[in-house]
DNA sequence: TCAATTTTCAAACAGACGTTTTAATTCAAT
DNA sequence: ATTGAATTAAAACGTCTGTTTGAAAATTGA
């Protein structure tokens, strides 16, 4: 008798194998092998290999959107009652630090992060928009509200500068990234420290001049 | 009598589709298909897929890298003449003008610019280390020169700035990264403004305090 | 022109893929 | 304890994969 159900066994190794090794380099067999379960087992409870990749994002998906709206509202309503719009270095702190702190919250979750900033640009139309759709009404909020912070900066500028955002948390979100071999001489940085490093950096583009 | 060398032929399309539907989902079949030359003519020619993969790669990775090459050291004599260290501005533009000016000089480019900007973060290692090895050194230069434009910056701080800027510029070079829908009311961007604002976004995110 | 080399071609190779089927097993509720 | 549903299991399905083969065709150089 398995602690964990076939169902979950399924979902964890393919998380961690649709990160490292990409969807459709992983076959059933092997997922199925790793997780200990059948191979039919796949499709008897999701139905098929993209159904299955849907239920991974969405595990993990659904719940860090929670908190992201959570500490979205905490900055809009602390705003309000100052009688003053929201700051953006608060607002990007309210999108970017559940993302990385979420990564602590389970195992499994940073691969997730590394699954999703991967899909960000998968050449796959079914693989994008799997968890495009989950991923914009949230986007939608922060440019809204993006858009009282700044509110001198032309919306499509702002558009950009989001997606430039976008595109520097995914160095973060991902695993093995780290290009550049790292030199004995200087340790790597700390997790918080990066968070730090980000966060200053997406502040300044976001705020540059024009 | 092809007015396009069977090589050439297969190059073509294998750049494409590369970019379009992934390496792994583009199958010899479709691809020599659509080449219009028969199935053994990659295996005859590259010797295998892969081999196919990194000779597309650096069919343009090496060209691009001389323009890279050209405008730094156009940048640093004018800054040895001087006697003043380069500024990050013009190391930048060294930079990335040359990776979004090289769209237009052949077409296939743009999608090769999508290719190297998908493989970045892929997860197959042979697609990843193909062409890290052909952009690393390049790279290193870069890096070497920012440091001098900015010596009160921690390499380590430096390192994953540079970082970050990858991830950034990944967002222009690939199509179809436009995840926010456009409106009518405000048309997409040009080049050169995408271009300004990538500028903008990353020496201001470069030269972030602390 | 003819021989030698290079290139194309159709066909087949062995293996891996996602999915389906059918039977065996486990489990829950009467 | 027994029935009925839910789950697991092994095996096979048809299709697609990259690669290889050996003969035909085209091209090249003398």
């Amino acid at each position: 008798m398995p602690r964990v159900s076939t169902k979950n066994r399924i979902l964890n190794c393919a998380e961690q194998l649709f990160a490292r090794e990409g969807f459709h380099s992983t076959s059933l067999r092997i997922l199925t092998h790793k997780a200990g379960v059948n191979l039919a087992a796949v499709n008897y409870h999701f139905g098929s290999k993209e159904a299955l990749l849907r239920a991974v994002i969405e595990r993990r998906l659904v719940p860090l959107n929670k908190l992201r709206h959570a500490r979205l509202e905490e900055v809009l309503q602390a705003a309000a009652e100052k009688q003053h719009p929201p700051q953006a270095k608060d607002l990007l702190r309210a999108f970017i630090e559940p993302t990385l702190e979420f990564r602590d919250l389970s195992p499994g979750a940073e691969d997730f992060l590394t699954l999703i900033s991967r899909s960000w640009n998968d050449p796959d139309q079914t693989v994008r928009n799997g968890f495009m759709e989950l991923v914009l009404p949230m986007f939608k909020l922060f440019f809204a509200s993006l858009q009282q912070a700044l509110p001198d900066l032309p919306v499509e500028i702002l558009r950009i500068r989001m997606q430039f955002l976008v595109g520097t948390m995914s160095i973060i979100m991902c695993r093995d990234n780290n290009f550049q071999e790292q030199p004995e001489s200087t340790p790597p940085l700390s997790r918080e420290q990066q968070l730090d490093q980000l966060l200053k950096f997406v502040l300044a583009g976001l705020e540059a001049p024009q």
